[in-house]
RNA sequence: GGUCCUGUGGCCGAGUGGCUAGGCAGAGCUCUGCAAAAGCUCCUACAGCGGUUCGAAUCCGCUCGGGACCUCCA
């Protein structure tokens, strides 16, 4: 059936997609840390796999779609000393941690519906599953591969590496990540310099802290994700995705992690998502160039010439390979507008267009074509998430849509069967696969019943050639940003800015 | 410094060795009371230099430019 190809980020290649049980895929795509708002690149992730977990499920799969919420502290390197991210920002803020935790996911929830985000099956949190990785912590330690020191575990990097692949997923050379020097706090009580923590011995001043057999402490950065994932997904599951960032040490600690621990590796299918730039540079807290999501959807930043809508943003990312970094700008941003309003447009006006007469195609050359385009659509999408494509396909399909809509092609240029299948694609690919919805604010009934009578006025005032009063409601409407348009044959359509 | 990725027309971006996506912007025309849409047409690029090949944006080498990771990071 059917032939999705993936590109694997741990083979480097492109594999034919086969799950570990048939007729159902295991994900788990790396979430946000609450410790502060989301931001245009946190976008990426979350808009990319949720059109492969839709993907998925339009192919028929079962999806157990697992996103975490990191809301435990990790570290930050802010001056001098080492803070744990989130206790130093509820200081500052004067809200207790995990008031400030709930503040921020409130937030990404927010913003992942503004995006029309499915819901992932299950969204773990770090705090939530401390003693799950307290025991993965022992079971490490148990089978020689995690020392305790001070009051923090970590991980024997060198240990693991003598017998298993470690840089594997990121291309890393073992022995060149040993002489590494870095001047890092709790350098002294690590082993070696490429060991990673699986436990941290917590300061007094330290907020958020659990008891542990090492002492009071919280979880090392990597060991919630192989915790949480083997929870829910088992040993080894199918998809693991996140950002390019995350390759090395995130994913690389996790993978050795989770191998020690359930003596297989855990992942299958590494899927991981190019970066969001800006002026050719990674949008990042460090390189100080954010947008956050709400400055994006309100236009409240200096380098914004205007707000734009979640799904303007959404199409923008969709109109780009996920491995491909995506540089933004304003113009960018227009571009994508003024396109999706273009596509959404047509859609709309396929919607309400009747097919009726005989069932043949009288344009069969034009029929074939608007069909390959059409029959496409799977063929890009199983060729390793070709969204680009598929919008390309359904930009050159635009046109006749219009046509068809403006009567200067008749509606029986396309076989009955083909109509209807155009209609189909359109709405499956479009809402339910790349999850978008209407720009327009104009599903307010009332307000459609008030066009409605502006709209029957005007057409009266035209028919006696009252030209003074149908532009006077046209130009009062565009005042309050609303277009009038006259459409071929008499009839208006409207929609709001 | 090490590892890896990348360089496409005014801008954004697809591109599996041959048949040269798509969007936005721009130009012209058509439709139209006007406007806005829409339709048609035009603008044919692959950093540079070599090489492989009948044929390269696509493969190889070198040069130059950009970036990511090596530290928290989507």
């Amino acid at each position: 059936m059917n032939q999705l190809k993936v590109y694997n980020s741990l083979t480097r290649q492109k594999e034919l997609f086969t799950p570990i049980t048939p007729g159902h895929v295991g994900m788990y795509v790396c979430g946000p840390t609450v410790s502060g708002e989301s931001h245009l690149g946190h976008a990426r992730p979350y808009i990319t796999f949720d059109v492969i977990n839709r993907y998925l499920q339009h192919t028929g799969y079962k999806v157990r779609y697992v996103r975490n919420i990191t809301d435990a502290g990790h570290f930050e390197e802010e001056g001098r000393e080492a803070v744990d991210k989130i206790a130093s920002k509820a200081i500052l803020e004067k809200l207790e941690p995990m008031e400030l935790v709930q503040k921020y996911t409130n937030l990404f929830h927010w913003a992942m519906d503004q995006f029309n985000t499915l819901p992932p099956s299950i969204e773990p949190t770090a705090t939530g599953h401390i003693v799950e990785q307290i025991e993965m912590i022992k079971k490490i330690i148990d089978a020689g591969y995690g020392y305790a020191s001070n009051g923090s575990v970590y991980f024997d990097v060198k240990k693991y590496a003598a017998a298993h692949d470690y840089g594997k997923l990121s291309g890393r050379v073992i022995d060149e990540l040993l002489e590494t020097t870095r001047e890092l706090e709790g350098q002294e009580e690590k082993k070696d310099m490429a060991d990673f923590a699986l436990w941290k011995n917590a300061a007094p001043e330290h907020i958020m802290r659990w008891q542990s057999p090492w002492g009071v402490g919280y979880p090392g950065w990597h060991i919630e994700c192989s915790a949480m994932a083997t929870k829910y997904l088992g040993a080894q599951f199918d998809i693991h995705g996140g950002g390019m960032d995350l390759l090395f040490p995130h994913h690389e600690s996790e993978i050795a992690q989770s191998t020690i621990c359930n003596h297989t590796a855990p992942v299958r299918y590494w899927i991981h998502n190019n970066m969001i730039t800006i002026n050719g540079r990674k949008m990042g807290k460090s390189y100080n160039n954010v947008i956050k999501l709400t400055e994006l959807f309100s236009g409240d930043h200096p380098i914004l010439e205007k707000a734009y809508h979640p799904m303007t943003v959404r199409f923008f990312i969709l109109q780009t390979h996920y491995r491909s970094t995506l540089d933004f700008s304003n113009e960018a941003l227009q571009a994508s507008e003024k396109g999706l309003r273009r596509l959404w447009d047509a859609f709309e006006h396929l919607g309400k267009l009747t097919r009726e007469g005989g069932a043949a195609a009288e344009d069969p050359e034009l029929d074939q074509k608007v069909a390959r385009l059409l029959k496409e659509f799977d063929e890009f999408m199983d060729d390793d998430f070709s969204t680009a494509k598929v919008l390309a396909n359904m930009f050159e399909i635009v046109p006749v849509i219009n046509s068809i809509k403006d009567k200067l092609i008749p509606v029986t240029a396309l076989s009955a069967e083909n109509f209807l299948f155009l209609q189909n694609r359109f709405q499956t690919w479009l809402v339910d696969i790349f999850g978008l919805k209407s720009v327009s604010e104009a599903d307010n009934s009332k307000l459609q019943g008030v066009m409605q009578l502006l709209i029957a006025i005007r057409k009266e005032a035209k028919s006696r050639k009252d030209f003074v009063t149908s532009d006077l409601i046209r130009n009062q409407l565009a005042n309050l940003g609303i277009t009038l348009k006259d459409e071929k044959g008499g009839d208006m359509s409207w929609s709001v800015d």
